[in-house]
DNA sequence: GACCTTCAGATGACATTGTCATCTTAGCGA
DNA sequence: TCGCTAAGATGACAATGTCATCTGAAGGTC
């Protein structure tokens, strides 16, 4: 049982297993960024309903395939190139996420705000994909928890 | 180097290494926890302040002990047993947040905003933790994301 | 004190897995 | 046709999770 090939045969195209998860996890971080640049080029949804369709990526990602988030989550690992283009993707998936939450608050929030929302966003999703997030005990969906954030966040960003 | 045992020494006394883990995630919770209710038993300091160091002692185990912090947010392993106590620590551990909440917030938010601040400060000590959070990009560190998100509450909450 | 039970650790074995040196071979250009 | 190259196969080794078995120390019984 290995994917039709032999064990060793990934280490002719990467040198070490890090540096291969961390390939995937730039892949991943290139779909997601490429998922959030459409979400925001949708042209009859409001800046809100960008924003949530956007962390909903994230959160789909989390839900459907829980090993994949975690490696994008993770501390990337391997050879130096490797955690470089990781990073590199993290950062431009972030960026987009950015520009969507600066179309909604406005620039001089974007940046705090942006913060808050990929860091709750991964937050809510994670605890709830591993289980901490008693449905039992809390009654909330990350779902709930998403929107509650955003609206106070709006609220913050247009009230003052 | 086993710590001055053999590798299988541990097998005496858990079924497994995922239960082995679970029952230190379990004492790291049970002192997390604990750590919380002293804090929340503070004479002289204000809810908000109360709030603002319980927080804090779940991100200093993020950043003096990350492999611990991440196996208290991994999904709990080994026998049911041990993942049912785990669960349980979590539980109360959270219990206490919950309760220092409330105690800012008032009884009809704290669910609400408990959870929030639970997740939330997870995803932000997470991305830090793991080099998600670069403060080049941001210039944010992990307690300005935290006092956004408690000043924006504590107004969400007395404002309506 | 001799004897026995028990329990924790040691030992040695086995399977899995990350890694690598070496071998093989399909494909391709000279 | 010859020979190079790149990619996979093979076989080896180390680390590690696991377990069956052995050993020895502590304490209780006669």
């Amino acid at each position: 049982m290995c994917g039709g090939v032999t064990r060793g045969a990934p280490y002719r195209h990467f040198p070490d297993k890090d540096s291969l998860l961390a390939a995937v996890a730039t892949e991943a971080l290139d779909r997601i960024a490429e998922q959030a640049r459409a979400v925001r080029a949708e042209p009859r949804a409001s800046p809100a309903d960008k924003l949530h369709r956007a962390l909903a990526v994230l959160m789909t990602v989390g839900r459907r395939q829980p090993h994949l988030y975690r490696l994008i989550y993770a501390t990337p690992a391997g050879d130096p190139a490797a955690i470089h283009a990781a990073s590199e993707a993290a950062e431009h998936a972030q960026d987009e996420f950015f520009a969507i939450v600066g179309d909604l608050v406005g620039a001089q929030h974007a940046r705090r705000f942006a913060a808050l929302l990929l860091t709750s966003a991964h937050g809510i999703t994670d605890m709830e994909v591993n289980g901490h997030l008693s449905a039992d005990k809390w009654r909330l969906t990350a779902e709930d928890l998403v929107s509650t954030l955003v609206s106070m966040i709006e609220r913050q960003a247009s009230g003052e």
